[in-house]
DNA sequence: TGTACATCAGTGAACGCGCGTTCACTGATGTAC
DNA sequence: TGTACATCAGTGAACGCGCGTTCACTGATGTAC
């Protein structure tokens, strides 16, 4: 009922980039709802996996907030992990356009500021959206083996702080910093061409801090620890930009 | 049956501190049977977890599993939330077991040697138990809160790592860091007091790294990027070293 | 040491539930001529 | 523009399954005298 009220609100703001195969302006009227109720069946899934995490997704829930037939769902997703895979890679998507669009929003400024911006903005949406983030970036749910199709929206994030890393390169290349082993130097190498491999493991390093420090808040190992957490966590983006050198 | 026999070597690995109320010897044959049952239900808890993950863990297949009724296990745990609580606690005291013995099997060492051990061993310890380790670690299990009993056993790794950084304090006090502001000072004056409040944010970032690298290999973010994942990870410890300013 | 009673472990049937997926079907929408 | 056929969305019943938990009961173990 009222869950039925926010879908529609939930998948108008979707709408945009939907799952289907027509690109822009859907040619038929049928072309058109089928895109709109792809865009529902995710919203509610959406809803739903954020009411009960992702093992509790159930198709039949999702068909009857949508008013339909349990079997209807089988016209849009063959199967309950393909819509799973579904919205992962919403999920994936919606981190990696926060990302880019906090970035975006402080271009000019130095890597410093937009590393800090992109930091807290990738932050307030996982404390905004818990089981999305839980979805991509908490425990695989057992079972379910992530296609490849995945890889190009999981990306983006990274894309967004290895692209500030190089950047601020220059700079970072002043300080001291021990060179990984061989092994490690040619993986690094591969990940960002041209970086000096001691600074994308630096990045690297940074980037799993990131998410270290988003999943122990939003899984609760910081309750009764840290109260102010806004504080907290900005300190630790300038530990990371010290570390980085990009402080002074 | 295969499984049956793995379940009785667990509970006989473990059967050294099991949940039961008796501390040593127990006095009477029905509460040794208990203890015993009570660790044969948690092993084959713990294996259907390992195989299934948290969320399909399942009274009757344990019970089946230990060929006793369904209903029998109730004598045990009044709930399948209690069963998986005692998992969670077990988890968490595993962990802090593993890094207690690999900081004492290191004792005189300096702490930056302490300090890769422990890291080491954890890692070591999620490789080999990933359900397990992402039990505690990843995702909450929806609609299960974790009772307060269980901080105990989940501070015991936060201890070692925080000894470790306490002991190591008069060398890390001597490289420029960062002092956080006053709000975070005094939380971290409470985690550690006496220790000066940048070097504890510092080890709570170095923490939650750690946790991150682990996390993001085990939930698979580094497939197709990272393939020589111990050079990788011991090249993340010689950074962490080095941003404490124990490398030197 | 022996008996009488209380406690406890374990049984098996049952309750009530929700799930993913399949299938033959109806009626509406789209397409080719 | 109009008709004939093909495609597609949606239905509702059914299959087969597993789950957590309760309950009245039996038989073994423990305890007090």
């Amino acid at each position: 009922m009222s869950r039925a009220v926010l879908t529609f609100v939930a998948s108008a703001l979707e709408m945009v980039h939907n799952g289907g195969m027509s690109s822009s302006t859907p040619a038929t009227a049928r072309a058109r709802a089928r895109a709109e109720i792809t865009a529902e069946i995710k919203a509610s899934a959406r809803l739903q996996v954020a009411a009960v995490g992702a093992s509790g997704l159930s198709l039949r829930a999702v068909s009857r907030d949508l008013g339909m037939a349990s079997s209807a769902i089988y016209r849009y997703f063959p199967s309950r992990d393909a819509l799973l895979t579904a919205l992962i890679i919403d999920a994936f998507d919606a981190i990696g356009h926060v990302a880019e669009e906090a970035n975006l929003s402080l271009a000019g400024s130095p890597p410093e500021k937009r590393w800090r911006g992109v930091a807290h903005a990738v932050r307030r949406w996982a404390l905004d959206n818990p089981h999305e983030y839980a979805l991509v970036y908490g425990s695989p749910v057992p079972g379910y083996v992530a296609p490849s199709e995945t890889a190009t929206s999981a990306t983006r994030i990274t894309d967004v702080l290895l692209g500030i890393l190089a950047e601020a390169a220059p700079t970072i290349a002043r300080i001291e910093l021990p060179e990984p082993p061989d092994e490690t130097a040619v993986e690094m190498e591969a990940i960002v061409p041209g970086l000096p491999p001691r600074v994308t493991a630096l990045g690297i390093g940074l980037w799993a801090q990131l998410f270290g420090l988003i999943s122990l808040e939003l899984f609760g190992h910081f309750e009764t620890v840290i109260t102010d957490r806004d504080a907290f966590f900005d300190h630790q983006l300038t530990l990371a930009a010290h570390s980085m050198g990009l402080d002074t």
